[in-house]
Formats: structure tokens, sequence, C-alpha cells
DNA sequence: GATATCAGAATGTCCGGACAAAGTAACGCT
DNA sequence: AGCGTTACTTTGTCCGGACATTCTGATATC
């Protein structure tokens, strides 16, 4: 037989706040979230059984299995009946997040920027009202830009968006991403359903984004949900394949 | 103000088999994942009140809570606190699931075909070693496939398995995808980080794919760990974006 | 008439307890 | 020594109740 490896195991104290508005759990969950992160508790390591590490913590079990249930969740714990619950390594990505491209090459420093091509207010396209689930010819936003990072072109973005969600201009967009504007406008963005494909550069791609003729090009169809079901964003873009990829994380 | 559109109720019922094994919980989520799914339930929908819905049904709050919780987890309800629950409009896809390429085409009848171009047990070159976790030099499984759906080419695929999990041969590997035979070893696999990008078909590539000169190429690399945190396999694939397009869906 | 306050309704959080199911390991029998 | 059985540990499911928080709409006030 193999020889079992020995599992690490923490009596684990956690200093709770029961005045704070942050429910008991998450404060668990955070915590525990954060020394995971840190390596503090490291990849293998056997957590105390629930009603053990409840009783240690002051909580009772279904508040400590809502925390446990968080991590789970986020694929950091893994939990197998008649066995406990044990931490996995730490993987640097979440989930991939329902984020504008502006947002993410902010957060890593990449100094984002937009030149709106074209903003103006038409009647959709058919296949776009169809996807938007407007009548054919209903006005909506069209909106063209080149995004820019470090100075340099990366994508190509033709977005449509209905009316009356909040109001577009050259300023705004250029100032911050898409997403940022929805958000500020109380829209929940809920739910996005992407196709991601590719294709060479047609001539204007190409001049647009510095690009070689028919140099290899990442489209990306995206069409976005908000909490109630509205269409609330329908999107069409092309990234440069030598300066951009989409990374993702997959649970199962 | 905007008049609020009439928001339909239904009185629910649902038939509950306390004796099966099937927990309470699932059996009504998937009921009311059904309902929905086949517009029996429309969208827009509010339920009634969890208390209410859960005396209706027999079932105490905290049981229909995590009926309720596993659809909100989906994306198929949402809950607004001091408001109400509400059918949110069905998404045709789930959140992209861990699943291999011959599954999903088999799901959807394309006929997946595959032919094992080479199967070794060779030392993985070091970039990939360093993805594997492995010292550099170990030895792992190389595999390199051409599959085909309807007998067209659609993607190459080489993979690197660590030894000692699974048993692989020629055979095999043609009947079934890769992912079938880990899981059938009981492999859990848990987690998978992947890349997307694109670009120009090499020659050798494009003769294999049946693709001219140049043709634009998906490329996905992947790295997927089981629910100890062993990765049980690299992959790095190219897809023929003419017939390929990578579909998923986000939830934020 | 506009604003502030208040009551009602709904979900969010938390507790304590009970039994079931699954996996592990020790035990006892052959 | 090998094998099946049993006991134990641990998570999974379920119940009933209590209070907090948030949102909506009606009421009262200025």
């Amino acid at each position: 037989m193999t020889v079992t490896q020995p599992v690490p195991q923490t009596p684990l104290s956690i200093p709770l706040d029961r005045t704070s508005p942050v429910p008991l759990y998450f404060q668990v969950a955070q915590e525990l979230e954060r020394r995971i992160m840190t390596g503090e508790i490291p990849a293998g390591t056997r957590l105390e059984n629930e009603v053990v590490l409840a009783g240690r913590l002051g909580l009772s079990r279904p508040t400590l299995r809502q925390a446990i249930e968080y991590l789970v969740d986020r694929g950091m714990l893994v939990r197998k009946r008649g066995v406990g619950t044990q931490v996995v390594r730490p993987r640097v990505r979440r989930p991939v997040e329902l984020s504008s491209l502006y947002d993410d090459l902010d957060r890593v420093g990449e100094q984002p920027r937009t030149r709106v091509l074209s903003l103006a207010v038409a009647a959709a396209p058919d296949p776009v009202a169809a996807r938007m689930e407007l009548s054919p010819g209903t006005e909506v936003y069209v909106i063209e830009r080149l995004r820019l990072a470090r100075d340099e072109p990366l994508a190509l973005m033709r977005n449509h968006v209905p009316l009356g969600l909040v109001d577009l201009d050259e300023e705004r967009l250029s100032a911050s991403g898409l997403y940022q504007l929805l958000r500020g406008a109380g829209v929940t963005l809920k739910i996005a359903s992407q196709s991601i494909g590719a294709r060479n550069a047609t001539a204007a791609e190409a001049r647009a984004l510095d690009e070689p003729r028919g140099a290899p090009l990442l489209t990306m169809d995206r069409v976005v949900y908000d909490d109630v079901g509205r269409v609330v964003e329908v999107g069409s873009h092309v990234y440069r394949a030598s300066r951009y990829s989409f990374e993702l994380t997959l649970t199962g």
C-alpha cells in the first residue's frame, strides 16, 4: 500500500466581531480565504470537523457551514462526506467575472485608453435587434470604439445599447468603460453569454489595429443581461491575437 | 413615471417523495428548473414568499431556501431583500462545464471521432513540466490526436498526462474522450485554467486540418486540477476557426 | 404639493438540535 | 493471512424558531 502522506491540521482561531454589519459567516470565509491565499494555511491542510470548529469559533454549525460552502463554491475547499474538509491549492484566478476589457486592463496597470470612433442613435440591424429581443428597426445606441493599452491598439469594439438605460456621450466613454457607466446608472449586470472565435483581419481592421493584412484576430460576441432579464448590451469585438488572449477558469 | 408591468404569480404546487434518496431541496429545485425551462413558469414570474411557499410545500424554510439558492446560483432566479424572488429569462446555456470536446460533440450528435497520431511516454518539455508542477524531465504521457466531427477534421490536440493516474492505450483513446477515461479511473476533475487565443496555421497544421495556408486557428491551452489539487492534464489544442467557436456563459 | 416618517412585507442571518449517509479503520472470524 | 462485519467519524439533510435588514408604499407633516 502507499504510505498516506501526513496531512497538516491546525486548530483554527478566528476573531469575530459580532457588532459588525458584516455577516459572521462572511467574516469567517474572508479570513479563511486570506489565510489560504497567503499560504498561512497551506494546501492540503485538513480543517477540523464542523462541529468542533463551530464550537471553537463560538458559532453554530449552520453558520460555519455557510462560510465553508462559500469557499467550496469558489474552489478553495473540498468536502467529502465521512472524510473531512481540505484546502485545495489556491488558484490565482477566479472564475471569469463579468468585467469589461477596460476594467481588466486598468486593474493590471495597462493604461487603457479609448478612442470613440462613432457614437450614434440608429435603428438596430436585424440580427442585433433579434439578439436584443427588440422589434426590428428599434433605435439603439451604436458605439464603435478603439481600445488601446500602453498607447498600442488592442481591440476594435462595436456595442449596441438600448436607449433609456443610460445617457452616453463621447466624453464619458473615453474616460471610463461602458460597464462602469452602466453600473453607475444602477444597472446590475448579471449574465452574459458569449462566443469566442477567430478569423483573419479585413483590410480596414488591419489598418485600424496596426496589424499586417490577414493577421489573425480573436472575435468575441457577447449578450449581457441584467438582474431582471433585460438585454443591456450586445457587443461584437475583435482583438489582436498577437497581443491578447482570454484567460478563464472553469470549475466542475 | 413608468407603468409597472403586471407581474404574474402562481400558487406553486410540487409533488415530493420523502422516501426517495434524492434530497427534498433538490427535488424542488429540479422541478422548478424544469418548469422554468419549459416555460410553464414564464420569465418575470414572482414566486410566493418563502414562508408561505415553504408552508404550502410542507417544507421548512431552510430547505426551501436551499432549493432557491441552488437556482439563484445557476442564474435562473433573482432574489431581492424586501421585494421577493423572481424568475429570470431562461438562458440556453449553463456556465461552462469542465467537459472535453469529445463529450460536447457527442451530446449534440456531431459524431466525434478520434485519430490518435501518437501516444508515448516521454520526458515532459520544460515549460510543460513547469505547468504540471513536476521536476524537469519527469516522464509523462504525450498524446497527439486529431479530432473529427462528421468525418471532418476539427482540431489538433496535444495532451500531457502524468503517469500513474490512468493507463492509456490507443484503442481506448480512439473510442472515447480523455476526460471520460480519467473520470473512469476515479479522478475527479475540479478546476481548469485555460487561455484562448488565435494565430495562423502552420503548413503542417493546415495540411492536417484540411485548411488553406495561413488559415486562422483558435488556440486553447488548459491546465486541469483534480479535487486534491493535483495536475491531471495539460492540453494545448488548435481548432479550425471556420468550424468551431467557444460558447460560454458568465455570471456576475 | 413635496418631504419625512412609519408600518408592512420580504429576504438575510443565526441559532440549536436531530437523524441519515458515506467513508475509514479497527475488529473478529474463518 | 484474508475477508467480511462493525463501530466510529464526518459531512449531508432537515426541522423550527428568532431577530435584523432592506425595500415599498401609505400616511402624516410642513
